[in-house]
RNA sequence: GGCCCGUUCGUCUAUCGGCUAGGACGCCAGGUUUUCAUCCUGGUAAGAGGGGUUCGAUUCCCCUACGGGCUA
């Protein structure tokens, strides 16, 4: 008897390309549509996304003849993605909602509906691969790097568990955009030219300010340029006894103050920015472009400094705490007092960096031989070992 | 009160008789991107007001208004 797999389809090519695949390999293969978001007013542009997302992945199902249903998981979706996004940005910090959406809807909610569905495997549409290999007689699952480098989506699976990821298939991890683009329009796919969906999964490009406006007010706050020269960053670094020392030191994110700068505009709420960032302050004149280098959201202030290298913007070090370290191979896990050396991002997309781990009492440090930019607080670090994703953690 | 200097896109400024008034930052729009951001391309937009001189004035002269400085 073949094995059953639910495939997430989403109404786009490389979730049709992945139920194509899986029906070529010989599994029976069910087509499931979830619907997670049906507020448009926060969208920018098209009118109703999800209505024709569900019609197109409908019409792919007809075409490769599979069953299909749609999955309404908006409750769902708004208790532990949406309302996590509102708390975060609350605290000051910058969530990443689609690695939680991978974590809690689709690998965890979803995945249960199709396994009361008897399906074996949950597959969707990312360019990443799995591969099993048997560690002391225990199977243990790894999440590698898909094979076309520039659409790799494995950092969006970075909070996956040995469980889901053992249920799991990737089928278009294999292959390039352009070769998945021509498997779908050499089977008359109707999403073959549909262009990729960007901005949040689910919901798509939303005007942040907007959208987060639902539940934390505007109030009015001052932006604080900070000069690059300012002593702040030439102050003598203290003498450290060991590296735990060093490496808590170089974790610490500047304590500024408004008298570390000068006011040079107003705005509507410091929750709405995120550090790193360019657009919306609205301060212009100056020679070089400004970017935010801290937000306080309890002083309702923004710093930010001139140019890409501000040095208000760098740092080598950050820090995970336990409860908020993950690793995908638990078998690799470093303990306190160890180190391992790795790749890693802090940002999707972001090239990856050779790093340093260290494994303390509370948590885990990342030291970066170069110094990285904008390191932000509730975004995820994720590590490899060559093109594995071993391990992520949310950044403190 | 007397004398001198300055007033240009939203902002900081470049032009010193030929201007379709240039740039940077901002802003807006596209592009890249299944997070937030970044990044790329394009666009918008200005010589305080009035009167002269001149073929032609942002550029020269005069007056008015608003800033800044020296001197009483």
């Amino acid at each position: 008897m073949n094995k059953r797999v639910v495939v997430g389809l989403s109404g786009g090519v490389d979730s049709s390309v992945a139920a194509y695949l899986l029906k070529e390999q010989g599994y029976e293969v069910i087509g499931l549509f979830m619907k997670n978001w049906h507020d448009d007013s926060v969208t920018i542009s098209d009118e109703c996304p999800w209505l024709e997302d569900s019609n197109d992945a409908m019409l792919v199902a007809n075409k490769l003849d599979i069953p299909f249903q749609t999955v309404d998981l908006s409750e769902q979706y708004k208790e532990r993605i949406v309302d996590y996004m509102f708390n975060e940005y609350e605290k000051g910090r910058t969530p990443n909602p689609d690695v939680l959406c991978n974590r809690e809807i689709k690998f965890d909610v979803f995945m249960k509906i199709a396994l009361d569905l008897g399906a074996d495997y949950v597959a969707t549409g990312h360019y990443c691969r799995k591969s099993t290999i048997e560690k002391d007689g225990k199977e243990i699952h790894q999440l590698l790097a898909g094979k076309d480098d520039n659409k790799d989506q494995s950092y969006f699976l970075c909070q996956l568990s040995q469980d889901q990821l053992a249920k799991a298939l990737f089928p278009v991890g294999e292959l390039l955009k352009p070769e998945v683009r021509a498997i779908a329009k050499e089977q008359d796919l109707i999403t073959a030219d549909k262009k990729d969906s960007q901005g949040l999964c689910f919901i798509g490009k939303v005007r942040l300010p907007e959208f987060l406006q639902q539940q934390l007010k505007p109030k009015e706050g001052v932006i604080v340029e900070v000069e690059k020269s300012n002593q702040i960053y030439n102050q003598t670094q203290p003498n450290f006894n060991n590296k735990l020392e060093e490496l808590d030191y170089l974790s610490q994110k500047k304590n500024y103050a408004l008298s570390d700068g000068k006011v040079v505009g107003k705005h509507q709420g410091a929750h709405y920015f995120t550090k790193g960032q360019r657009k919306g302050l609205a301060v212009g004149g100056t020679v070089e472009p400004l970017f935010v280098i801290e937000t306080d959201v309890n002083e309702n202030v923004i710093y930010t400094g001139q140019g890409k290298n501000h040095p208000g913007l760098l740092r080598n070090v950050l820090f995970v705490s336990n409860d908020e370290l993950h690793w995908i191979r638990e078998d690799l896990a470093i303990n306190e007092g160890e180190t391992m050396q790795v790749k890693a991002r802090i940002r999707y997309r972001q090239p990856l960096q050779d790093a340093t781990l260290h494994k303390v009492d509370s948590g885990l440090y990342v030291e970066f031989n170069e110094a990285q930019s904008a390191i932000t607080e509730g975004q995820f670090v994720a590590w490899y070992l060559g093109e594995e994703l071993v391990g992520s953690g949310v950044i403190s």
